[in-house]
DNA sequence: CACATGTCAGCCTCACTGACATCG
DNA sequence: CCGATGTCAGTGAGGCTGACATGT
């Protein structure tokens, strides 16, 4: 079927060979949807979101904090933040209480459960990751997680 | 606000600084939505999507194909080419022929006008891709798009 | 009969907007 | 009065599924 190679091509100027294939937009979005794909269903084995982790981990690392300030960290909308943080505080994972400073705030802080929950998520994602980036390197995977950061970086201070 | 750093983080263990910026698919997910971004907005000022420049693209490289083969070079969904092609043919872009030697598929020709119009869309594209790769140096991009590369490769061949 | 193709209709998730009451 | 916060309701695009008629 189709044996349409570069022979009945016309030569007009345009030819780039593999154009299609090695746009890094397109590579970007694949590769991204792929790795949405493996995190979300991973995830969902452990009966978990990867907005779960995110607020977890901001949590963890960044300590307590509104919700507002959550969802700045985590790039969650914060319309959308009232929802998981009614799931994560469903489960005991984390407690909303009142901020008496400022009475329009939740203060959001992580409990124990929360942070063995956290563990649990690392280490899933941890495996996870490996299957991500199986086909690279060690220092390949580094150099892909900088190259990553200074363009996020870039994009985002702008 | 917030000075809470590594001060008031209890040591148990979870302890991997810059966890979450770091992660690989989270820098791919905010990375990509970046990019997605930026070339839907750029492509729209030329009044065009992806999915035309995906599409004419496969035709200019590949040659003619029915809307199945098209369908399986570029990712779209061949329930969702049926618009496209229909926004494409609309246009005068690509042609919708029946095939003679197999009724049930239509052989989908780029037109001159399609070759035409690929030519702008990607000179557009290479502008947006210096945008989307600025903070790069031409041999980091280079190695960016062989390491997106070889992730797509294993994860599509599996 | 199993399988491929083109088409249509619909669904689900998700990023995002709008509006509103509360409060600083 | 302006701006931030938490909440809810809703939208729109996009990836994906299901079903069906037609054809191999």
């Amino acid at each position: 079927m189709s044996r349409a190679e570069a022979a009945d091509m016309p030569d007009d100027g345009i030819r780039t060979p593999e154009r299609l294939r090695r746009r890094a937009s397109r590579l970007l979005a694949h590769v991204a949807a792929r790795s949405d794909r493996l995190m979300t269903e991973g995830l969902a084995e452990a009966d978990a979101h990867k907005w779960h982790y995110a607020v977890l981990a901001s949590l963890h690392e960044f300590g307590p904090g509104s919700q507002a300030t959550l969802s700045r960290r985590t790039g969650i909308y914060r319309s959308d933040m009232v929802g998981v943080l009614n799931e994560l505080a469903g489960r005991g994972l984390v407690e909303r209480a009142p901020d008496p400073a400022d009475r329009r705030r939740n203060v959001i802080t992580i409990t124990t459960e929360g942070r063995e929950r956290l563990r649990r998520l690392d280490k899933i994602l941890d495996d996870l990751h490996e299957e991500l980036l199986a086909p690279l390197l060690p220092d390949e995977r580094d150099r892909f997680v900088q190259l990553l950061t200074r363009l996020l970086d870039h994009h985002t201070r702008t």
